[in-house]
DNA sequence: CAGGCGTGGTG
DNA sequence: TCACCAAGCCT
């Protein structure tokens, strides 16, 4: 539970919530107090009530500052100061909800697997997935693909260098191509991803989540950007929220807005940015079935290209509805989703795994084929693999914990179990 | 336009 | 432990 102020709607029913949303007011009242009682520094407190500008002698003096710290203190990472567009934007999508540590292995086997446009289009998606198991958000991997084709079919191979052709091809949004832009480029387009929005929400003490106040936070990435050195600006800025500006503990000693940051002249920097309350997420209970049929061969699946986990493979199951058993469950699902009967035996393990917007208990049995022919009704593909070829195919995360207690149960080791079991009904 | 969409790190 | 968050985009 953070202790942080949050901004949400009125829940009567919910006391903690009230009492969030009175800190918010609170909050709120004490910024604009003291900021009515501010003559110097006098930054606007929010863009869109700021009816004067931000004089340019201040711009400046926070662009030198920003890019003076930032020739001596940024980070030297593998997709600066190379001169590969392709190469940039891959890193750009890649760093998207992602942290810098986990992208630098993903970044240097990708361009060792797909050095050009060319290669990554002509590459198969399961090859792609492949590359891009683990890393998660997998529409990220087909959207990759998908615009590496239509760069090679209609801009000559190149990743193009205007903001509204960018923009035009898919996984590619504002943030990504002003990143693209002014890195790979050096044009003057401005970013706002979560770092910048952060650093901005302190320099002006944002009263509000960032994300009600994106048309401003935007504009005032804008008027801050360098036009001489749009590059090293955003970068600067990108890194500053990294390195010092973080979420925890920020190292206000060593800032280079310091002096002109709202949030640390009013000591509320632990505060800011302000998030969303978000209530807790689902759990769902799976049924998964691992499936044996003749010479030890095992049924996968490859989920529809729409939606949670597109293009990657997995062992069938599916939802256990209330009331029902988990073995019930199993039969019904493999019969609805593949059309076969099958014998459900032992619990080989059960998965407890954390999606960004539900969890789920995997709870996985041992399954012997009866009959029929596996149909791909609810997938787009069916294929009985052996346990020795898993490795080909791209999973999620959730399914390697299966794949582990699977090679464990064949090396007739005991199997590990993670999570809660569903109690019989 | 709020919610779907992964995974690993962290206090 | 567990809720929150990290170089967002899409619908």
């Amino acid at each position: 539970m953070s202790d942080r102020p949050t901004h949400s709607s009125p829940t009567p029913e919910l006391p903690s919530v009230r009492n969030t949303l009175r800190d918010t007011e609170a909050l709120y009242t004490a910024i604009t107090t003291a900021t009515r009682g501010l003559t110097q520094s006098s930054l606007p407190l929010h863009p869109a009530q700021a009816h004067h500008p931000w004089p340019d002698f201040l711009v400046q003096a926070l662009r030198r500052a920003l890019l003076a710290w930032y020739a001596d203190q940024g980070r030297v990472l593998p997709w600066r100061n190379i001169d590969d567009p392709y190469a940039i934007w891959v890193s750009e999508i890649m760093l998207q909800q992602t942290q810098v540590k986990t992208v630098l292995p993903y970044y240097q086997r990708w361009l060792a697997q797909f050095p050009t446009v060319e290669t990554l289009a002509a590459a198969d998606q399961q090859t792609i997935l492949k590359a891009w198991e683990g890393l998660g958000y997998y529409a990220r991997a087909r959207n990759l693909h998908q615009a590496a084709q239509r760069m090679v079919s209609d801009h000559q191979g190149e990743v193009p260098r205007d903001f509204a052709t960018l923009t035009t091809l898919p996984g590619i949004g504002k943030t990504t191509a002003g990143g693209i832009l002014s890195s790979a480029f050096n044009l003057p387009h401005a970013i706002l991803d979560g770092n910048v929005k952060r650093v901005l929400a302190r320099l002006v003490a944002l009263p509000v989540p960032p994300a009600k106040a994106l048309k401003d936070l935007w504009q005032l990435s804008e008027r801050l950007l360098d036009p001489v050195h749009p590059r090293d600006f955003n970068q600067a800025l990108m890194d500053l929220g990294a390195t010092l500006c973080t979420r925890r503990q920020p190292q206000c000693d060593r800032c280079p807005w310091q002096g002109h940051c709202q949030a640390y002249n009013r000591n509320s920097q632990s505060e800011l940015p302000m998030s969303e309350a978000k209530g807790p997420l689902p759990h769902k209970q799976i049924g998964v079935a691992v499936i044996w049929g003749d010479r030890n061969q095992i049924l996968i699946d490859r989920r529809k290209q729409e939606g949670l986990l597109g293009g990657l493979w997995e062992f069938p199951g599916g939802k256990i509805e209330p009331g029902e058993t988990v073995e019930a469950c199993i039969g019904r699902e493999i019969q609805e989703e593949l059309g076969i009967e099958v014998a459900v035996g032992d619990r080989l393990c059960t998965v407890t795994h954390a999606y960004s917007h539900f969890k789920v208990t995997l709870n996985v049995h041992h399954c012997t084929h009866l009959s029929g022919e596996p149909q791909p009704i609810e997938c787009d593909e069916v294929r009985w693999v052996t346990l020795d070829t898993l490795d080909e195919f791209p999973f999620p995360k959730a399914n390697s914990h299966i794949i582990d207690a699977l090679r464990a149960y064949a090396a007739g080791q005991p199997t590990l179990d993670r999570g809660e079991s569903v109690p019989p009904a």
